[in-house]
DNA sequence: CTGAAAGCGCTAACAA
DNA sequence: TTGTTAGCGCTTTCAG
């Protein structure tokens, strides 16, 4: 692969020059970058950002490590981030976590190894990513949707308390009583604050809670379903808590031969496009997924552009979402 | 952020020794390697991939290039990828090509400067990566997928056409007569065939063809199948050639108050998760994305550790995939 | 087993 | 405006 000093000599000129040339745009004769150029074009050359980011000392690079790419939720993220990284210049690499620590504590060590010049993280673990790249050199983190430690790095996350709490209401609003929840993994913030909001409303009508935990996968969603409608009481609403989950509520719920909302009645997390096509189409409560990955991008462009921001003491930015009523939710039929 | 001279200095030793220690497992003293290990610890030290790189010319990166992310094809693709890619100790940079031709060349360009050990590319133009990334050291590159001139890089793509016909064939089994097809870009390898497997099929049970062209975007599939179902002479099935385009076409068949498959018959292309959870689930063509996206990372580990490998001829590689009738297609009404 | 030295490809002082 | 020099952080001969 043909270097720069290649160019060089081939352009018979010294490689500062041709540097100066293809890059920093200034102090160079016209016919000089004309002959830079040629000579680059001829040899096929194309500039080693290794090389270059090893002395400029930034990358250009960011990563983004989100649990699971496969749920709109985070396809959605990764897009909106990929596309305002890349107008400013950025790359991004991403990092898929499958929901494991293991793999959280990984990618953001060789994130840190390859010097990006900052992280969109999406924790996976409780206590993320302390310690780890946070000790030398600081490298700026955003977390995104799920925060570990409130005030170690910038969050920027949904009020799931409150989603929670929507949800769960509108249910008792339509005059539930056995309002079952099928939640994620503990571990997670989004877990712990939609519980915490689904427990307050129960109590609150004198319900019963019962919340199925497990992983956020099609197959735990499954699972739970056919766990609640076996029993004796059956509830006769479900609260969904993520959308992988309610994919494979929803294939439990035809396998079982449930009507929604006849038999039971559905509200799910999030609002990827797939839940408005569904028939009949989900309530749901819907985030702003856009805005908060544009403010992600914004923070961090602010704290590397910056320096003043750079040491700004970090913030906790929590956006709300929306109930979006439709036709997955009655009155019980009973 | 601490370097490695940083460390050795602390250790009293030489940066030669310090990188064996960490690195190059062999010729050095226990005892050494503790004290070395001790120093880096207390340091906080982490390698620099990029010096690594630069000396070592090679990144332990690869580059996938999608057209669209938040598509279920492409984010299983991707997530295969990763975690296969990961598994040999290879990082992944992602590039979001939105199907937009000057994004592809930009990435591939990019992905170059960034000397990536090699390429998983799902091209969004017919010429694709030729002339730009092959001119010089030649880097690996695999078309997934989607394929641009035949034989000039590996290609694994499904057999596209074999689908069409499978799924027009079964329609017109169904005793359909007015089937028409909702399909992508025709600068898409993808789209060519698709189409062509519908035509074929068409013609040969002496129907017309009826063709909605448009981007593969949900938008797209909506309006087409508006359009399709406002004329006089309404076709009794519908053919959405794409996962993007069933969104929007189950969308357009519910504000229509078409009924599925009573009023319409409905096939699609490809099998994402929601297909089978769809009321009714929807009859498709599904593709060993797996084993597809496997064989791309077994691909690329071949020519990347073996000398003889390297110097290949390229070779294009077609999946089948399989008809999977499910409630979203009957006879027609009429 | 350890150290000295050279260099991967690039850019930024500084000098001419 | 152009060239010389030095060095980013690492690994790898080659000596010791």
């Amino acid at each position: 692969m043909a270097t720069l000093r290649d160019v060089a000599v081939s352009a018979g000129l010294s490689p500062a020059t041709v540097s100066r040339a293809l890059s920093g745009a200034r102090y160079v004769d016209d016919a000089t970058r004309a002959r830079v150029v040629a000579a680059a074009r001829s040899l096929g050359y194309r500039p080693n950002a290794l090389a270059r980011a090893l002395r400029a000392k930034q990358t250009m690079t960011v990563g983004l490590i989100v649990p699971d790419i496969r749920n709109d939720f985070y396809a959605e993220t990764a897009t909106v981030l990929q596309g305002a990284f890349e107008e400013r210049g950025y790359r991004m690499l991403l990092c898929i976590s499958n929901n494991e620590a293991e793999s959280d504590r990984s990618y953001l060590s060789t994130l840190a190894e390859f010097r990006v010049d900052a992280i969109v993280y999406v924790p996976s673990t409780p206590n993320g990513a302390r310690g780890l790249v946070s000790a030398p050199k600081r490298i700026p983190i955003v977390e995104l949707l799920r925060h570990t430690e409130e005030g170690v790095y910038d969050a920027i996350v949904s009020d799931d308390r409150e989603g929670a709490v929507a949800l769960t209401s509108h249910l008792v609003a339509l005059g539930h009583r056995r309002i079952a929840m099928i939640a994620g993994p503990e571990a997670l913030s989004t877990t712990r604050y939609r519980i915490a909001g689904y427990r307050e409303v129960m109590r609150r009508a004198g319900l019963a809670a019962r919340i199925e935990r497990g992983p956020y996968t099609p197959d735990h969603g499954y699972a739970a379903t056919r766990e609640l409608l076996s029993g004796e009481t059956k509830p006769t609403a479900i609260f969904s808590s993520a959308s992988p989950l309610t994919v494979g509520v929803l294939r439990a719920l035809k396998d079982l031969g449930a009507g929604v909302p006849g038999d039971v009645s559905l509200v799910a997390f999030e609002d990827p496009e797939w839940y408005a096509a569904q028939n009949p189409p989900l309530t749901c409560y819907g985030l702003p997924l856009r805005e908060m990955a544009l403010l992600a991008v914004e923070l961090i462009s602010k704290r590397l552009a910056e320096p003043a921001e750079a040491e700004r003491a970090p913030t906790t930015l929590r956006f709300s979402g929306r109930l979006i009523v439709r036709g997955s939710t009655a009155p019980p039929s009973g």
